[in-house]
RNA sequence: GGAGGGGUUCCCGAGUUGGCCAAAGGGGGCAGACUGUAAAUCUGUUAGCUGCGCUUUCACAGGUUCGAAUCCUGUCCCCUCCA
């Protein structure tokens, strides 16, 4: 088998790494300790940490003992970088509950035991420590000059930057000292976004332990234009069903840019990279081939297969000339809501197509809604049971935005 | 603590001789055309509502005025320089 390394660095994860060779050597020879952290700021996981889990699945399959850390600790002070806004502060309540949230969905794709992975979260050894001995211990290991020439502080310190929030990498840096001395974490893992952090903490260890540490960055998830990806109008792209339906999960992929294509598919599926390259050669039209992989596979490995499936059928339905069937968007309306007729701004609303009367309003004007296959050019047009064949309507809003309504 | 600058609609950013400001411009979003459920391009649109009109917006709370994002007072927050 080749080494993880390796592979990573084919699959395009890796964007730097400290002390390269010696990093490649030592995982090759043994099995390797390492971590990556998540901070609870939100009550599920998202696209973009799902990257760093599939880090964490590919190193676990190559033999090595992935920590996942719950930053329920460093969640309350907040990483500035590359922010440039101060994060609101949660509260500890909030923390708890997202932690647990993340825990159930780490569950899903790691396999946890003592040998194989584990999950802590850094409000163990944060909360209690002790402000002068900290600073004693740690603090004087680091030097604010060089801290500040950090890039991931560059637009803060134009915008402003509290002392909470610069303590963030002398927190996060503790954490993988603590990690080391606890389980033997040699490695830690993160965004590029993180290397400064990551650093700090590979810096302290070396220092303190005169031990061997390393650092290595992956790619953050960006569409060819350098725009994050995994964000939509709507907010991110959760792996949460219920915030993001597998549906919705499976469009995202099955739209994503031509020129995007092949990196999602090295980087979000197992597929072997032989078929990646083959799908992502593929020339206009047929291009459409590998994002249907690419959707599928995505969709399976984050929710499962049957909802990919579902998924899959319910936009080969809608798109294609299928028999609607699978998974499409549904709401129910109750039958007597319709024995008055409802009007298509309630509709639109009640199916939650529209955040506001002026814009459905203003969608219709713009032709952009549809009844089945008719346009509606009525902004006050009135939908009684009629409209309704076998007790369900389809409404399209624009090319690619279906929503069934069934009536009960 | 002192001096100066600033907080505008999803974001950036105009607007401060008071009315013509729901607020320029750009970005982003949405819709239409063209397509391949792509990109690029072009067009329209982008506070809410019981839409020909009304209501709430320009940090917050008051005030002056027929009328304020624009003037005054106080409060909060941010930036720069000084201590």
């Amino acid at each position: 088998m080749s080494s993880v390394y390796e592979v990573l660095a084919e699959r395009g994860y890796i964007e730097q790494a400290t002390h390269e060779e010696e990093l490649k050597a030592l995982l090759e020879k043994e099995q390797v300790t390492f971590y990556i952290g998540f901070d609870p700021t939100a009550d599920s996981l998202h696209v973009g940490h799902f990257i760093q889990v599939m880090v964490m699945m590919h190193m676990q399959r190559h033999g090595h003992r992935p920590i996942a850390i719950l930053g329920g600790g460093t969640a309350m002070v907040g990483d500035p970088s590359g922010k440039t806004d101060m994060r609101k502060m949660l509260t500890k309540e909030d923390i708890e509950n997202n932690a647990t949230s993340f825990k159930k969905q780490f569950a899903r794709f790691i396999e946890f035991g003592p040998e194989k992975a584990l999950m802590v979260n850094n409000v163990d050894w944060l909360l209690e420590l002790n402000y002068v001995d900290f600073l004693r211990e740690i603090g004087r290991h680091f030097s604010v000059n060089r801290m500040l020439t950090a890039d991931c502080y560059k637009s803060r310190l134009e915008e402003g930057l509290t002392f909470l929030e610069f303590n963030y990498m002398i927190m996060q840096s503790y954490d993988f000292l603590e990690l080391f001395r606890r389980y033997d974490c040699k490695l830690q893992m993160g965004g590029s976004d993180q290397w400064s952090n990551i650093l700090g903490g590979v810096e302290l260890i070396r220092r303190v332990e005169g031990a061997p540490a390393f650092g290595l960055t992956f790619k953050l998830l960006t569409t060819s234009e350098g725009k994050k990806m995994g964000k939509t109008e709507s907010g991110a792209i959760w792996l949460d069903s219920t915030k993001t339906s597998p549906y919705e999960f499976y469009q995202y992929w099955r739209n994503v840019d031509d020129s995007d294509v092949e990196k999602c598919l090295a980087l979000l599926t197992f597929l072997p990279m032989e078929e990646v390259r083959n799908l992502g050669s593929l020339e206009g039209s047929e291009i459409n081939r590998a994002k249907e992989v690419l959707a599928y596979e995505v969709t399976k490995l984050v929710h499962n297969e049957e909802e990919a499936n579902n998924a899959q059928k319910a936009a080969q339905a809608l798109f294609g000339a299928g028999q609607e069937e699978g998974s499409i968007p549904t709401t129910e309306i109750e039958e007597a809501k319709l024995d008055e007729g409802m009007e298509i701004l309630a509709l639109l609303q009640e199916a939650a197509l529209i955040p506001s009367k002026s814009e459905g309003r203003r969608l219709i004007q713009q032709g952009g809604i549809y009844l089945g296959e008719n346009r509606v050019d009525d902004v006050n047009l009135v939908v009684k049971k009629d409209a309704f064949v076998d007790g369900k309507l389809m409404i399209r809003k624009g090319k690619k935005v279906f929503h069934l309504i069934k009536v009960i």
